[in-house]
RNA sequence: GGGGUCGUGGCCUAGGGGUUUAAGGCGCCGGCCUGUCACGCCGGAGAUCGCGAGUUCAAAUCUCGUCGGCCCCGCCA
């Protein structure tokens, strides 16, 4: 059997859709043979395409050449095959696919492609290496649960879209050819054949443009925006990543909240059919600082943080004494009738909680008889259990799970322990359900305003911008600062979700004496910022309409939508720890003459670097030939 | 830059100094099978245990180094 062209065979339904309205219908149908059954007199071919699967029949007794054909299938191959839908005898319907009421009896096929056996597998849905995933990523992406994540990427995106351009948004595209900046995260940079010795940057961010997009009067203007932080790489930071960016004109901080609330309602109601509800709680940051209580936004399917500092002030447990001599703090979350837990259950959630970069999880379980079971059990007398138990309002049969350390980090973990044991414990409510209040909302959001303007770098011995240097202060804060800048309250605010920052946005500056000072009090002296951000000043002084915007994680947004912990698994074609491409290969070393025409001479190279160590030949084997 | 963890046929795992001729499941190849749908049954091929040193009579197993994946700290205005 040999594969042959399509010379004019039109798909007329794709795996997934049919249904019994088709019964008697002859379609054809093309995709991936998912997996073959054989049973010597009878061939079952799942076919596949990215809409679902339909079981096609062969039946010797119609064709008997054809169903030799068919038994030359295996898995992979790409077929085209017409036939008559027919409805599946009583007690051969499959209920696990939505086709399976009806089946397709084949009438003829054509072999567009054969494959080689994958060295991953693609019909069932298993826990593989990195690795092999990133090499193989256009087989990776042909497996389910992958192609609904980027699914879900499109649909994220799609609504954010359509939500935004109904409220007059403009999406307009920035370069990616940019001027290098020095604050902030490191650049990738490029250098420009035409202008030797000079370099473009990739962009951080478009803030810049975004801002003068106002000054143009644009008004509303988004895009989902590529940006590039030459940093470290972490499940939730790759070096290319997507914002929602947004800004708008004429607006004041509730304004850009409003508009996030209904983008973020409306793609949570297209994508997931989730209600969310709105406005999001806010909370001044010097109550997030002091206090960072969590209580109202995090008071979800009853359980809430527990904070278990002082009652456990006087258990000789080292971990936890650290944590509270360190100034951070012990916090629980306590779970309904939990204390049945398996070891090989809390085990594993210990795992991920060390992985979320917390010490580790101690368990405290109360037994339906008030019994105590702890692994720490012998640190906790009768007084500091009584006083656990009580600010961890934990009743008979409930377990507590507690965390300690530095109190962001406590409460980033157990932000993310509260999901993952809403997913497990499936009390996070399944798509479609309307979330009457606020307790029950899985994904809670929270603005966190009023951050303070500048914070004290104590390295460069200057002031820095807590935000960016484009923020606005609060209008009543700005006598402050030639007194007091450290007091400085600036209108920055951060879209926090189930602990992790999804989003940070501000009012800008738009007149130039108010950005000259704070660029003064950053150390920027006035040549300097004219150089660098002369013409932004400039721009202001041409009528720049009050402004404000923000950005949102997208990436992040759709991991957490798509109930994943890595942005890698929501991204097609994304980089490893090293920030290299396993496919591709990517960075590689080019040749003397590119460098040359570019005017760049590389020095200091590390033998052996990272570039070379993805050998060309495993690369060529895992791409197509 | 640092810490942790993992690396065993194509895939997922077991084995943690000598009864291992490296085990099992999936996959692959061949045979049988007309209602399967993770089809079933029978048979077979396929691994010098990431790589390199060292310890030892003996190393997949212990030690060191190295390469690679992942997680974290630093870093990410």
């Amino acid at each position: 059997m040999q594969p042959e062209p399509l010379l004019g065979w039109k798909r007329t339904y794709s795996c997934g859709a049919l249904r019994l309205t088709h019964v008697g219908e002859t379609v054809t149908l093309m995709g991936w043979v998912h997996r073959r059954r054989d049973l010597g007199g009878l061939v079952f071919i799942d076919l596949r395409d990215r809409d679902g699967i339909a079981q096609i029949i062969f039946n010797p007794q119609d064709n008997s050449e054809l169903f030799e054909q068919a038994r030359q299938l295996r898995n992979e191959y790409v077929i085209a095959v017409t036939g008559v839908v027919e409805q599946r005898a009583e007690g051969t319907v499959n209920r696990e696919l939505a086709s399976g009421t009806v089946e397709l009896r084949a009438v003829t096929m054509k072999l567009l492609n054969t494959s080689r056996v994958p060295p991953l597998p693609i019909n069932e849905d298993r826990v593989l290496d990195d690795g092999l995933r990133m090499k193989y990523r256009f087989l990776d992406l042909r497996r389910a649960p992958m192609q609904q994540r980027i699914i879900t990427r499109h649909r994220v995106g799609k609504a954010m879209r359509d939500y935004l351009g109904s409220q007059g948004f403009l999406e307009i595209e920035t370069p990616m050819l940019v001027r290098s900046t020095p604050e902030g995260a490191r650049d990738y940079l490029v250098p420009s054949r035409v202008n030797p010795g000079r370099f473009y940057a990739l962009p951080q961010s478009p803030q810049l443009f975004k801002q003068l997009l106002m000054v143009s009067g644009l008004e509303r203007y988004f895009q989902l925006a590529r940006c590039f932080r030459d940093e470290d790489l972490r499940a939730d930071r790759q070096p290319e990543f997507t914002q929602l960016d947004l800004e708008m004109s004429f607006i004041e901080q509730d304004d850009i909240f409003t508009i996030i609330e209904g983008t973020l309602k409306h793609t949570f109601k297209e994508v997931l059919g989730l209600d969310l509800v709105t406005p999001f709680p806010r909370m001044p940051y010097h109550v997030a600082e002091q206090r960072y209580s969590y209580d109202k936004p995090d008071a979800w399917v009853g359980m809430v943080f527990n904070d278990l500092t002082s009652a456990v002030s006087k258990v000789e447990f080292g971990a936890w004494k650290t944590a509270i001599q360190e100034g951070g703090c012990v916090k629980g979350i306590t779970v309904p009738h939990g204390a049945g837990a398996s070891r090989k259950e809390t085990d594993e959630l210990g795992n991920l909680v060390k992985g979320w970069g917390a010490g580790g999880l101690f368990t405290v379980g109360f037994g339906d008889d008030g019994a105590v079971r702890s692994s720490l059990a012998r640190y906790l007398d009768e007084a500091s259990t009584a006083s656990l138990r009580e600010s961890a309002q934990a009743a008979n049969g409930d377990m507590v799970m507690i965390v300690a350390g530095p109190t962001p980090r406590v409460l980033e973990v157990l932000g993310k322990l509260r999901l993952e044991l809403g997913r497990r414990l499936k009390l996070i409510p399944m798509p479609g359900t309307v979330i009457a209040n606020p307790a029950e909302q899985p994904f809670n959001f929270l603005w966190v305003v009023n951050f303070p303007q500048f914070h004290w770098n104590e390295e460069e011995q200057r002031l820095e911008a807590e935000h960016h240097p484009f923020t606005s202060p609060l209008p009543e804060d700005i006598p402050l600062m030639k007194t007091d800048p450290l007091k400085v309250r600036s209108s920055a605010y951060d879209l926090v979700l189930n602990g992790t920052e999804m989003g940070s946005g501000s009012i800008r500056i738009h007149q130039r004496p108010l950005q000259e000072m704070v660029f003064e009090a950053i150390g920027l002296d006035p040549q300097a910022a004219n150089e660098k951000f002369g013409f932004l000043m400039e721009a202001f002084e041409y009528g720049a309409p009050p402004h404000g915007g923000i950005a949102l994680g997208f990436d992040r947004l759709t991991a957490l939508m798509s109930g994943v912990d890595s942005i890698r698994e929501v991204i097609a074609f994304p980089k490893n720890q090293n920030a290299v491409d396993m496919l591709t290969g990517a960075p590689v070393e080019v040749t003397p003459e590119q460098l040359a025409l570019l005017s760049v001479a590389v020095v200091d190279k590390k033998p052996a670097g990272r570039s070379a160590s993805v050998p060309a030949q495993e690369v060529e084997a895992g791409a197509p030939a």
